[in-house]
DNA sequence: CTGAAAGCGCTAACAT
DNA sequence: ATGTTAGCGCTTTCAG
């Protein structure tokens, strides 16, 4: 009695190959796709493929490749507070779709509470995956340096905490916004614009993301008294908040940069209800531009359109590239470990 | 030269055998807690393993044990939709928690577009994942069909679509909320307090849940006017326009029963915009028990409780049970295989 | 162009 | 209590 399925009742290399009448390189041949196979060997073996059904066991491949065609997504964000901003929909589209084109599979893995990091870092290590992204990393995030220590290809969003070992080469590479020259570029499109009082509200100070922004900000204006910086926190509500303070502190603002599209709409929100007119009072730029919110408010939102979908393309690109040149053992050299920079643009619509 | 690492840069079982002076079957033993090895031995390969860093590869470990301790949650929404719900972050976490628990990990699958179905076919069927959760299906769903043909242990939430072949038997489970249980009592109380008109706003009839709380609402008032129920679509907006059209077509409307929080909040808004005073005008009644919401609403919302956490936990528990179960080879006996059925209860607070 | 043979790193009888 | 021996299902030299 010939064994035709495995024990897990699925069929085998083996038992392709008895039924197609070859070897079982022959039919490994043809699985994967290589050239060197008369095409009379290919027919037969895909014929009896489709026929069994045959799926490759993936632990036995990768077993000898150390490949799992895999890719970890690593998200440290409650889900809930993730998904409700538009810019992370874009962004995980960009990185599914660039991923599945280049055949790896994406698994999104989340850190929700402290001992989630042990267990990502079990998964981590197990050789299921080749690599890994990094998403939305706290300021002093543990997740760089394990992938660092497990020796697993990674590339997180954001840059280096600048506090960090600058120095020391890593094994993870960063892609980010051109969070600073954008923000820079919003500001100064406001001062251009006449402005003498230009407030900002920040994102939450632990992101990366938000401290470039104010840097952009500071850099056109050096000057700003502390009173024109008010730090929100990246949810609508936060952006309303903000801009209640701000008014009370500075009744005399005449324009705002406003670090994420879902802030300026609480914050455009707020200047309806206290009667300031926008722009004519008060100009107010945003960032993001996620179209859903920007084309969405009353007036339509001028700010510093970044392509969520393409940094995502580029995150997962990246990563692919950098697991390939790991598998081929090159020596990790420099040059593409500096930043990736996308490069982001100010979009005007009425509201400045 | 002996190799203490493998090629992959990792140390293997063998390393640290060799290191600790036993064999390969030693290591393993104290790797998988078996008890018959000696403290001695015990502490040696303890020492070693955490000295050279050990980590089990798991996929010669799933090549041989047939287990991966992986399993998939398939999610059939676009990420945007589903983690705005609250409802589904409670479910994901009571998932999460029973599934590591019990030493298993959870990879998150989504189904965007419809080349998804094929690539999650793709990887359920590699052998990387021990079974399936099947969360927010559709009516006429292939991912049943799909974990069924690749004998692969599954369990949906919500219930066969009415319309489906009921006799085969299957090779996956059903856990659910009693939506038609909770939906009766929820209008029996409305028509207990003395309503005349009472309406419901439904979801998304391609749901069972919504299909399911609709039946229970016909339970108790068969002869409802057809222009008492509004279909709505589990969002927030949704429920307001189905609030709106239903005061336009029904203005004597004195009670609805509304099938989700989220709907159930746009609904009282619009009460609240149109002048009517609840519960006096119009008693509201919603369904999920979501305290967030639940509480926040003005009036604080009667609502029918299902404990989602608790039936995230009851659906990881019942596919690690049934996978379990596949694994000792048993032929699935039938009882288990009834749907499994969390009870709700109404919760009274100040909209009923 | 094809087959034979040698493992990948681990677990699991089966001995001892 | 511990070691020996076979594989799990696949890819990959290496001969032919």
């Amino acid at each position: 009695m010939t064994t035709d399925r495995s024990a897990a009742g699925r069929p085998t290399l083996e038992a392709v190959a008895r039924r197609a009448g070859v070897s079982r390189s022959t039919v490994s041949r043809v699985i994967n796709g290589q050239p060197a196979v008369s095409p009379d060997a290919v027919r037969r073996v895909r014929e009896v493929v489709s026929e069994l059904g045959y799926v490759p066991n993936q632990n036995a491949r990768s077993l000898v490749t150390r490949r799992s065609d895999t890719v970890a997504v690593v998200i440290t964000e409650p889900q809930h507070r993730l998904f409700v901003d538009p810019y992370f929909s874009l962004q995980q589209h960009g990185i599914r779709r660039e991923l599945v084109e280049r055949g790896s599979y994406p698994v999104l893995l989340f850190i929700e509470e402290p001992e989630d990091y042990a267990r990502v870092e079990d998964f981590l290590s197990r050789g299921s995956v080749d690599g890994a992204l990094l998403l939305s990393l706290r300021a002093d995030d543990p997740l760089p340096d394990m992938t660092d220590r497990l020796a697993l290809p990674a590339v997180c969003v954001g840059r280096r905490p600048l506090s960090g070992q600058a120095e020391r080469p890593d094994r993870y590479l960063y892609v980010n916004s051109d969070n600073r020259g954008g923000a820079r570029e919003a500001v100064r499109h406001l001062v251009g614009l006449g402005r003498r009082a230009v407030a900002t509200i920040t994102g939450a100070m632990e992101q990366t993301a938000a401290v470039d922004r104010l840097r952009g900000y500071r850099d056109v204006l050096p000057d700003a008294a502390p009173e024109m910086v008010v730090e929100g926190d990246f949810t609508e509500a936060g952006g309303a908040a903000a801009m209640r303070r701000l008014l009370e502190r500075n009744p005399e603002v005449d324009a705002v940069f406003v670090a994420s599209d879902l802030m300026a709409a609480g914050a455009l929100r707020v200047l309806r209800e206290r009667g300031r007119r926008v722009p004519e009072d008060v100009a107010v730029v945003g960032f993001d531009d996620i179209p859903a919110i920007a084309e969405a408010t009353d007036p339509p939102l001028s700010t510093v359109n970044q392509d969520a979908e393409e940094l995502g393309r580029l995150m997962a690109r990246t990563l692919l590239d950098h697991i390939a040149d790991c598998a081929a053992g090159e020596a990790v050299d420099p040059a593409p470990l500096a930043p990736v920079i996308m490069p982001t643009r100010l979009v005007l619509r009425a509201s400045a």
